[in-house]
DNA sequence: TACTTTCAAGGTGTTAATTCCTTTTTAACA
DNA sequence: TGTTAAAAAGGAATTAACACCTTGAAAGTA
């Protein structure tokens, strides 16, 4: 006698939803015990089961698929999910790897393919295909970035270099950046100001993960 | 008629780079048309000829690939370069992804999959296998590094936590993260300081520089 | 039990960060 | 040359960050 493997389905077509419950229902040994149209309805009722595997679209509103991963991994919940998808790009399919999917599949996937997907993450914690060891490679590791350019346009110099000391380890106070920058101390709040409403910004942490992110300082 | 590609070997021990040797050149299509004792051998000759492949061992005298990836990376060398190895360790596996190979095998691998990694990486440009994708995901996305890992255990869980809302794009001010983290706001301070001490920093923005540099938090 | 250590919590004061408003300077331009 | 827009400075007030010191509870230990 196999064990009945208990799958969580997160999407919010209900069509594709059943579609896809029906594919895995007939595997034989996988039971959809919950459904849920978003990430929110998951996250709320995350605490109620336990499944051994979520499989979570996307595209989805309320919450969406990476909010969701977001918001596992941050409350250290570790139950292995697949992320069934049509948004193939690499930034996507590495932004979901670092927050901890187990597997990655195109909804225009083979019913074979989704089961030796879900075989695989049951039996060796997760599934790897092209579309996971292909995104790393090509972007050797680092995150897509046609944005940069666009930021780097948007920026001044002075406000480029305001930024760069802002995210030196000598951690500075904006005085010492006025000091550093032979400017007065309200102009640097300028530099700041200005840099917070373009990129919709709040705080010095702000403009360090934004620089960062966007590689416009050196690490 | 098929073009014959043609392949430098770098393996120091030469009754195994013969061996390889017999191996690749009974494909058919292939040809060794250099063999290297080490990486150092062969950066000296890397400008004369064109290998439409470089295949490696990782272990050699003088320059071991680990070097070697880095040389060629540094100077722009663009050839691809299959790892074929021994060592299977995640952290070298990672390592050597970052500077660059498109395909790890273990030397114990059969010619079949042998041939079929070099016939991938001619035609696709890499070669995934599980080697590459279960070291990066066993390693949540981080790369292995011995600081990483000891900061790490001088960290308790709530600092962690804590040092993640810190990070977090939504830029939240300690009151805000003692709500998350359903704990007094000195409570937080006390995580705040703690990290302060520990890691010799000064300031909400250098818990983020050092949390990031050392990949304590997803990007 | 008494002692130590560790962590959560609390009080208070100082410095830095952030916001809002105004003025001056600079540079571009009709 | 006078007008205007943007950048640089400045004043001042509010909020958040940071530092120091104390207390209470829990856990481990002699």
């Amino acid at each position: 006698m196999i064990k009945t493997h208990s799958i969580y389905l997160v999407e919010d077509h209900i069509i594709v939803r059943n579609g896809f419950k029906e594919l895995i229902e007939n595997m034989g040994n996988y039971k959809v015990t919950e459904e849920f149209d978003n990430g929110k309805q998951l996250i709320n009722k995350i605490h109620v089961g336990q499944p051994d595997l979520i499989i979570m679209d996307l595209t989805m509103p309320v919450m969406d698929g990476k909010a969701t991963m977001r918001w596992l991994k941050e409350h250290n919940i570790k139950y292995p999910v697949l992320i069934l998808t049509l948004d193939t790009s690499d930034k996507t399919i590495i932004d979901l790897y670092k927050s901890g999917v187990r597997g990655y599949l195109p909804k225009t996937c083979t019913a074979q393919t989704l089961k030796s997907a879900i075989d695989n993450i049951l039996t060796t914690g997760y599934y790897h295909n092209e579309l996971l060891s292909n995104a790393l490679l090509r972007n050797d590791g680092y995150p897509v970035r046609d944005e940069r350019m666009e930021i780097l346009n948007l920026c001044s110099d002075r406000e480029l270099h305001f930024l760069r000391l802002v995210c030196s380890p000598d951690e500075f106070t904006y005085e010492q950046i006025a000091q550093k920058m032979d400017v007065h101390k309200r102009t640097v709040d300028g530099y700041r100001e200005s840099l917070f409403e373009k990129f919709k910004l709040r705080s010095k942490t702000g403009l360090v993960l934004f620089a960062i992110k966007n590689e416009l300082v050196p690490l």
